[in-house]
DNA sequence: CGGTAATATGAAGATTTGATGACAAATTTT
DNA sequence: AAAATTTGTCATCAAATCTTCATATTACCG
């Protein structure tokens, strides 16, 4: 009795490729192109292991990965354009099991379905709370604090320093915070980030002129001083 | 250093220009416009990535790369004119890492070739901090201290001292210099380097007129010496 | 001890970079 | 569908930084 598979991701020639390769592999392999499907699927198939696309059609993977917690304990591997959102894939409230960037080898993920499979689930651990001088930031729930007052980010705002703040004091170019927060096809102007940091900055910096926190290093550029290291 | 990449296409008008965008950056490039010296040149270049193009005269793309497969683990990019082809190509049998397909922009095929490259190796090493007497230089968050007074420095100080300070006790030309610092395709006057020498030095040395750290060799460049070696 | 070539120095002008505000486009919410 | 929010682009400005160039100084040669 071979092991079950659902693979739920919209576009068909990666559907194809991945499925290909599992199949060669042993695996019992399901399909799916949409979120609705999706849920279905897991509920009839009963497979031991999902692959979910976090780019769907609709409903996003995020919350059919929610929604399939809620029901069952099957293993879920999730594939992901954006690095920032790795963390929030495998964090606690969600709790995937693996994830994959885009774009990825189907040696890869079929490397990575194995290893799931064979090692079961590791421990589902909680994400820590940043904090530095006043600022708090909860991966977990996505929220930031400045001493007691909850500070209200876009999502772009708080990917962004979300991702500067785990880098504590390492400067991270604009090139790779594009990367981090966009993920690795973004094609837009680089300055963006310069017009998102001056939004965070009125934000959280007490005086945005003369910021603390969110450290411009010219020529270089930004860098996140929370202190310690 | 710089990675090394082979380029596979027949038609020389689409090699000369991924090439450029390539080189720019920092890719270390070599091309191949046939399927035997592709083999050839995968063998003695030792690539990290090979880019292939599937229409190619005599033996087509498709064979090249499995027969590069039997050998090694090489990361490998198709280029392909029809969708239908993809399947085959980061299919079963094949297993190429990526694939694109033509008309592509030139740079999503470098932020592709980036991805690939980036996902093979660590992403979050550290660089270890550079000590010298009372000299401190952190490549990561590219700051210096100086015993415990942290100094300022313009990008291109930052960059000429820590050129300087990783090759500690070895002497740089000036040529060197504009290579590591400005890249090869510099073309102002070499004389730069005396002047932001100058500036470092009244940055970083107690007695700039008679400087311990930048030392001066005559007719041949500037040295850092930080002790030991 | 000159003479010469190489380097140091100071300052002006040119260039690059980042901050900022306004607005349009896209997305989400109502 | 309208309204509100979020996001991306652009032009402008000021400041920081870089380059050039003229001149001074130093090191090395005989």
């Amino acid at each position: 009795m071979s092991q079950r598979i659902l693979l739920v991701d919209d576009e068909v020639a990666v559907l194809k490729t991945i499925c290909a390769y599992l199949e060669q592999d042993g695996f019992n392999v399901v399909t799916a192109t949409d979120s609705e499907t999706a849920m279905e699927t897991a509920r009839s198939f009963q497979p031991e292991l999902i692959i979910l696309d976090v780019m769907l059609p609709g409903i996003d993977g995020f919350s059919v990965l929610r929604e399939i917690r809620r029901e069952s304990d099957v293993y879920i591997l999730m594939l992901t354009a954006k690095v920032s959102e790795v963390d929030r894939v495998v964090g606690l409230e969600l709790g995937a099991d693996d994830y994959l960037t885009k774009p990825f080898s189907p040696r890869e993920l079929v490397a990575r379905v194995k290893a799931i499979l064979r090692r079961g689930r590791n421990a589902n651990t909680t994400d820590p709370m940043l904090t530095f001088h006043e600022l708090r930031i909860d991966p977990d729930a996505r929220r930031v604090w400045k001493v007691n007052d909850e500070i209200e980010l876009t999502p772009i705002e708080y990917e962004l320093l979300f991702t500067l703040a785990r880098h504590n004091q390492r400067v991270l170019s604009r090139y790779q915070l594009i990367e981090y927060v966009w993920g690795y096809d973004y094609f837009g102007d680089e300055r963006v980030i310069d017009v998102h940091i001056r939004r965070l900055r009125l934000k959280i910096e007490d005086n945005p002129q003369y910021p603390i926190y969110i450290v411009t290093v010219r020529g270089a550029g930004y860098r996140f001083d929370g202190g310690g290291e």
